[in-house]
RNA sequence: GCGGCUAUAGUGAAGUGGUUAUCACGCUAGUUUGUGGCACUGGAAUCAUGGGUUCAAUUCCCGUUAGCCGCCCCA
């Protein structure tokens, strides 16, 4: 007897049976999206090799700074630094490279499901194990793949019954015309950097980018007033995100053009968009956030190609089916219990049971000398919808007592086709 | 990583510097083997954890841990 509990790591928890159903409506209208579109799962290790994050994230950004779990090394791979991937799309690009993807047919079109770390301060809706839901699309450079990204993530939500959603969307350039526009960032913001917070004054030299993105308020003006990325843009990213938004238009799926909207990940080019709740104004419980990323497949050594992709956070989506009441379906568990007194019965229940569940109908039958009392009790614990009732006066007449447990009545049938009119019953 | 609030049965809540710490719902055992959800009788909390103040701490103070909120960041 030890005195000592415990309990799960800061930002971890179980997830209990009663929130399962929430959970398994995700994936299964998930999988069945994504699968009707042609995309394949790929499960992926949890860790991986910390340069693949620090690589493909970018070396930068908070995840890679502050966020990631580095596993202490032993002795057998001591030149290797392991992670625990705090994103999936740095390990998608590797397996994509590792497994000569770039010589299928593409694009190759893949999603995966699983847990995420990141060290980061827990509050509700964030946690330090979280799961996700990501997909990439690789080896098309044509906005059709952007289309098909943010409309399998509006797919996906909108037939879990999430309501007023909305798509965020920006394009914030390519290597080519994105120098163009910080450069014009940086002008507008330099004989403004006494106005801005510390962590703009750092930002303004290493990620200016991400001064758009600052929630001070102060700033949040100066960003307002600031160039828009998207009147800078080359002639070809400028009329990638127009198709794009044609396709979105044309579909109806509700988005808003955001200019501030820049992300945390260093990887993306061009297209970049977020969906949230529509009345979760500063974001701060975004659903899911992706973006195209041209450049990170030959920044993880591949050949060069083309890729977009995002992710959604499933404890997210799972809290906002709670907060907005969608039902996920229940299995059925047992429906029919079979209850017997004395030893003429319990010849009968055999036969009585076998006939039941060749019906594929779900029975349970315990032989027992417990009171009818207390099987009845039991009955109804187990959540089984009805009660087959076999004593030694149905036993000698060939009949059973059917109970419906929730409505309290009960009538005598005789035990010919009983199962065909228990099915009978449940299918109403 | 920084700031704020919180911590009492499974859940939600009361409450007190000093005998058996309340209440609701839930859970559980039974009310003597032909009928459950009602009723009745029982059971279950070292008042998160470690330390301090005190004759005495669940109550006051400090640390720790965890949750929530704000910042940061993101899913």
């Amino acid at each position: 007897m030890s005195n000592k509990s415990f309990q799960t790591p800061r930002g971890t928890r179980d997830i209990l049976p009663k929130d399962q159903p929430y959970w398994q409506h995700f994936r299964s209208i998930a999988e069945n999206t994504l699968s009707a579109l042609s995309f394949d799962r790929i499960d992926l290790p949890h860790i991986e090799n910390s340069e693949v994050f620090c690589r493909g994230i970018g070396s930068d950004t908070d995840i890679i700074q502050k966020e990631i779990y580095l596993l202490e090394q032993t002795k057998e791979d001591s030149d290797e630094k392991l992670a625990l991937r705090p994103e999936g799309t740095a390990g998608a690009v590797r397996a994509y490279i590792q497994n000569g993807m770039a010589s299928w047919p593409q694009p190759v079109k893949l999603y995966y499901l699983g847990a995420m770390f990141r060290h980061d301060r827990p509050q509700k809706g964030r946690y330090r194990e979280f799961q996700q839901l990501g997909i990439e699309i690789f080896g098309d450079q044509t906005p059709k793949s952007d289309y098909l990204a943010i409309m399998s993530c509006w797919e996906i939500l909108g037939r879990l019954g999430l309501k007023d959603l909305i798509i965020y969307t920006n394009s914030i350039g390519c290597p080519k015309c994105r120098p163009k526009y910080i450069a014009k960032l940086k002008k507008y913001y330099k004989d403004k950097l006494s106005l801005s917070c510390d962590n703009c004054n750092l930002r303004y030299h290493n990620n200016p980018l991400r001064l758009l993105d600052c929630k001070e308020e102060s700033c949040k003006k100066i960003a307002k007033e600031s160039p828009v990325i998207l009147d800078t843009l080359c002639s070809d990213c400028k009329n990638h995100f127009q198709e794009l938004l044609e396709l979105l238009d044309y579909f109806q799926i509700r988005y808003d053009i955001d200019p501030r909207l820049v992300r945390g990940l260093d990887y993306y080019s061009k297209t970049v968009f977020e969906i949230a709740e529509a009345s979760d104004i500063e974001r701060q419980n975004s659903l899911g956030g992706g973006g195209r990323y041209d450049d990170l497949i030959e920044k993880l050594g591949g050949p060069k190609s083309f890729a977009v992709g995002y992710s959604l956070g499933i404890d997210r989506i799972v809290n906002l089916m709670k907060e907005q009441k969608v039902q996920p379906p229940v299995k059925n568990g047992i429906e029919v219990c079979i209850l017997q007194l004395g030893e003429k019965a319990k010849n009968k229940a055999k036969k009585v049971y076998d006939q039941i569940s060749k019906e594929s109908i779900n029975v349970l039958f315990i032989p027992s000398h417990e009171s009818l009392r207390t099987q009845i009790k039991n009955a109804v614990k187990s959540k089984s919808k009805y009660a087959v009732i076999i004593g030694q006066a149905e036993a000698v007449k060939d009949e059973v007592i059917l109970r419906d447990l929730s409505a309290s009545a009960q009538e005598t049938l005789p035990v010919k086709n009983l199962a065909s009119e228990i099915r009978r019953r449940l299918d109403k």
